[in-house]
Order: C-alpha cells, then sequence, then structure tokens
RNA sequence: GGACGUGUGCCCGAGUGGCUAAAGGGGACGGGCUGUAAACCCGUUGGCGUAAGCCUUCGCAGGUUCGAAUCCUGCCGCGUCCA
C-alpha cells in the first residue's frame, strides 16, 4: 500500500464514526501493514440481534474488507452482570446450553454482514479467561481503577446524582471488559457511544501490562423505529436482522421522516450525495425515499428480489385504504367443536384462532370495527356467522389468517 | 442496629373509608385521515356475560367496619438518612 491508499483506508474506516480515540493512533497502526485484530464484543442475553447491532457490525465488517481479522466475543460471563446502562436489574446466570443457543443464533445472524471466513473472523468466548480468575487475579484488576475513576462513567455518576443504587458488582463490568481487551490483544476495538467508557478502560489495562493501547472507535447509537431511545430488543422499537421482508420493510417504513438521513448513513452504502437529495422534501416525496431505504435494507439480508417484492405488498395491502391481500397468509384449522350447534360466532372464532387473548377483547374489538371476514366489516360480536372454507378473517390492517375447514 | 419513608392496573403515577375497575400520562390496540404501520384527531385498554349484572384486582396474611386501595396488626420487598 502507498500512502494515498493507506489515506483513503482510514478514511473509509473512521467514516460515520462518531470518534476514534485516535484517528492519528489508527494512521499509525495501519501503517505498519499488519493484520490488525479488532475486537467487538456481544452478551448473549437476548437471542436476536437488530439493526442497532448492525450498524456497528457493518463498521467490522469494513476492517475485514480492508485484510484484518474481526475478533469477535461472546461476552458470556460478562453477561451475568449485564452492562450497567441504565437498567438496573441484575440477570440470571446463563446455563451452558443458553450460551450456546444464543451464540448460534447471533453467528447466523451476523454471518449476514460479516465475513465467516476463518483468517478473517475469530470467536472466543471470554469465560474462557474470566472463568478460570482466582480472587487474587480479581483483586489484581480491581487494583488497576480507582474508585473515582469508575465514577466517572456517565451511567455511575447519575445513579449516583440521583441517590440510585450501585450494586458493586456493576463496577466489574468494565473492568472485566477491559481485561478481555487484554486477553486477546485487540487493536481496535468497535462499539457504541453507550460503551464508551468500558473501551477506553481497556486502552489503560492493556497499557498497564505493556500491550500497545486499543484504538477505540465509536459508532454513533441507532436510534429505534420510536424515534426517540435507543433501538433495542427489550424496548420493543428494534428492527431485527431476521425478520421477514415483510416486517423490515412494515417497521422502516413506520419511523420518523427525519429519521431517515441518519438509517441511510448507518445502514446502507449509499453516496452521500445521492441521500441529501433523497432526505429534501423539495427534491423528494419522502414516502418514495423511505421505501427506497427499507429496500436497501431488506437486500442486504435478504435480496433485492425480496426486497421489490415487499414493497409492491405492501402498497397492494396498506397504500390508501387499500383492501389487497399479502402474499402468504397463514392458514388456520377452525376446530370441528366451533361448527357444531348454533355455528361460530366471531368471538368463538377470534378468541379461538389466538387473534384475542379474551372473550372481553373480543367483543370489543369487534365493536371499534376492527375485524373483517372477506373483506366485511363484522358487526355483530356474539351472532353465529357463517364461514367458508378459504375465508379470510382479518384483524385491525395487518392481520390476515385464512379459515381452513375440513 | 435506629429513624423516616415506600410498595397501585403492561409501565410511570394520582388516590387516604363509600360516588373507585380505580384520575392523569406513556405504551399497546382499533378507527378516521394520509405520503407510510409517520404526524394529527377520535375511541378502547381486568375476567365472564347479548344484556342487566356477577366475579377478581391496589406487596402478602389477618383484623376493624354496614362498607377498605384507603384505618389497625404482623410479615415480606425496596429506598433515604443516622450509627
Amino acid at each position: 500500500m502507498n500512502d494515498i491508499q493507506n489515506t483513503s483506508t482510514l478514511e473509509l474506516l473512521i467514516r460515520d464514526a462518531d470518534t476514534v480515540y485516535s484517528a492519528k493512533e489508527l494512521a499509525e497502526r495501519l501503517g505498519k501493514k499488519k493484520q490488525l485484530r479488532v475486537k467487538i464484543g456481544l452478551d448473549p442475553t437476548a437471542p436476536d440481534l437488530t439493526l442497532g447491532h448492525a450498524v456497528v457490525l457493518r463498521k467490522l465488517r469494513q476492517f475485514q474488507d480492508c485484510g484484518h481479522k474481526a475478533v469477535l466475543i461472546i461476552g458470556d460471563y460478562t453477561a451475568m452482570i449485564g452492562d450497567p446502562t441504565g437498567r438496573t436489574k441484575s440477570r440470571p446466570i446463563l446455563t451452558e446450553d443458553e450460551v450456546d443457543a444464543n451464540a448460534k443464533t447471533y453467528l447466523e445472524q451476523a454471518g449476514k454482514i460479516i465475513d465467516m471466513d476463518e483468517s478473517k473472523l475469530e470467536v472466543r468466548r471470554n469465560s474462557e479467561w474470566l472463568k478460570p480468575l482466582q480472587l487474587k487475579d480479581i483483586l489484581a484488576l480491581m487494583a488497576q481503577m480507582t474508585v473515582a475513576r469508575m465514577l466517572e462513567r456517565d451511567t455511575f455518576a447519575k445513579r449516583q446524582a440521583e441517590g440510585k443504587e450501585i450494586y458493586m458488582h456493576e463496577l466489574l463490568y468494565p473492568i472485566m471488559q477491559a481485561y478481555d481487551s487484554v486477553m486477546i490483544e485487540s487493536d481496535v476495538e468497535l462499539g457504541g457511544t453507550d460503551q464508551t467508557f468500558n473501551n477506553l478502560c481497556g486502552r489503560d489495562y492493556q497499557r498497564n501490562v505493556g500491550q500497545q493501547p486499543q484504538i477505540v472507535l465509536v459508532m454513533p447509537i441507532l436510534v429505534g423505529t420510536d424515534g426517540v431511545q435507543k433501538m433495542s430488543k427489550s424496548l420493543g422499537n428494534y428492527i431485527g436482522i431476521a425478520d421477514s421482508p415483510t416486517d423490515m420493510f412494515g417497521k422502516t417504513m413506520r419511523i420518523p421522516d427525519e429519521l431517515m438521513s441518519n438509517y441511510f448513513e448507518l445502514l446502507t452504502d449509499m453516496p452521500e450525495d445521492e441521500v441529501s437529495v433523497l432526505v429534501d422534501v423539495s427534491q423528494c416525496n419522502p414516502r418514495d425515499s423511505k421505501e427506497r431505504l427499507a429496500k436497501e435494507i431488506i437486500r442486504q439480508y435478504h435480496s433485492a428480489d425480496a426486497a421489490d417484492k415487499a414493497a409492491e405488498e405492501f402498497r397492494r395491502v396498506h397504500s390508501g385504504g387499500s383492501q389487497g391481500l399479502p402474499d402468504d397468509i397463514e392458514e388456520w384449522q377452525v376446530p370441528a367443536e366451533l361448527l357444531s350447534g348454533d355455528g361460530a360466532t366471531p368471538v368463538d372464532l377470534l378468541v379461538s384462532c389466538g387473534f384475542e387473548k379474551s372473550r372481553g377483547e373480543a367483543r370489543r374489538i369487534v365493536g371499534e370495527r376492527g375485524i373483517r371476514l372477506n373483506g366485511e366489516v363484522v358487526e355483530e360480536a356474539t351472532k353465529p356467522i357463517e364461514i367458508n372454507n378459504g375465508d379470510i378473517l382479518q384483524r385491525g390492517k395487518r392481520r390476515f389468517i385464512r379459515l381452513v375447514i375440513s
């Protein structure tokens, strides 16, 4: 590589980053032309990755494409604490089976983004080195950090200011994560802005043992579909990497318009100048731009074909009060006992097929004119209705089921 | 160990003897409208019942009262401060 290529590599790698500690160090290390070890940690708590994870994984992929090695850490031990980013409940210890299962799903899903080739990827669990630690080892690690320093961390500082509790073991989380960096000798660690403190700890711990401190590349946090909070599974404002094209499309269409440029930037490879046109309301209809965004996203996790189909289906089913049907409608076998006697009432059907949890709920939604049979609004909740094989029962705008009678 | 608080529906949070299935907000769901599953507006949001109505719910267990989420006793959880 000559200097010009080197510069453009650096530019590519720090593009879209929130902060880099420091770009200068990264330039220097890239200049040494050795394969860098680029660390990323995932706690195997919930078994599904979201587009929030994708932001960081996409960055990791760029490093791989530049010839560097991804070191993916499955935080099976750190997961026992849970990163104390504000939610305070301590988490249960995961069994080995749960970790195995979650790790497997993680890898499958991450594999849609990163290069799984062995020369480009190393997967490690931090129980490997955290589990054997003795108390004296842990004390030695703790002795490298001061209380004052630890309490600088924003979430701790905030909780302390508010008089909220901070448990002792939570203070260990950054230390454990830092120790991970030492053990795998990472050159670069990637993370979201909420990880900054932890990642910077890694630099200190590496320096203490004579390693060259890792470069910390901080990516912006992806805002969830609610347009307010961080995208996360537990907040329910997420788009999952494993979501179906239909769901991905619908969820993307739902994001507030203002979020579009952010999503384009962090989740697609579209050039900046093109994006700036798309998000300019004087030049483009936001609806069309958002459809474009949704397609770009789906293309990466499914296929261009699936993206087109999802868009077409969405228009057909949802646009302008239209009554089109989705491509795949789940079938449901109507139980024989519902058909005996006077026949099934809408309430019976709704509860039995799982659209509603209770008969009261079912009655209510019929009253709200939220139920249709073959496109016709069902008016009476408790009067038996005639149903035939193949009828389409619809709840609200987007839940459909095909009745099967045999 | 001591003092004082606190525990309400999916979440937050009012309520201090009846008019409270329990204000208000958030979320969720349904409808209208639309460029979308955005925004905005309207509605719904314990269970059973066609309905009248009945039943269950305010940390847990008892008690007082015609009547308790509201008062008393005990227990449990949580918090702040003092030691």
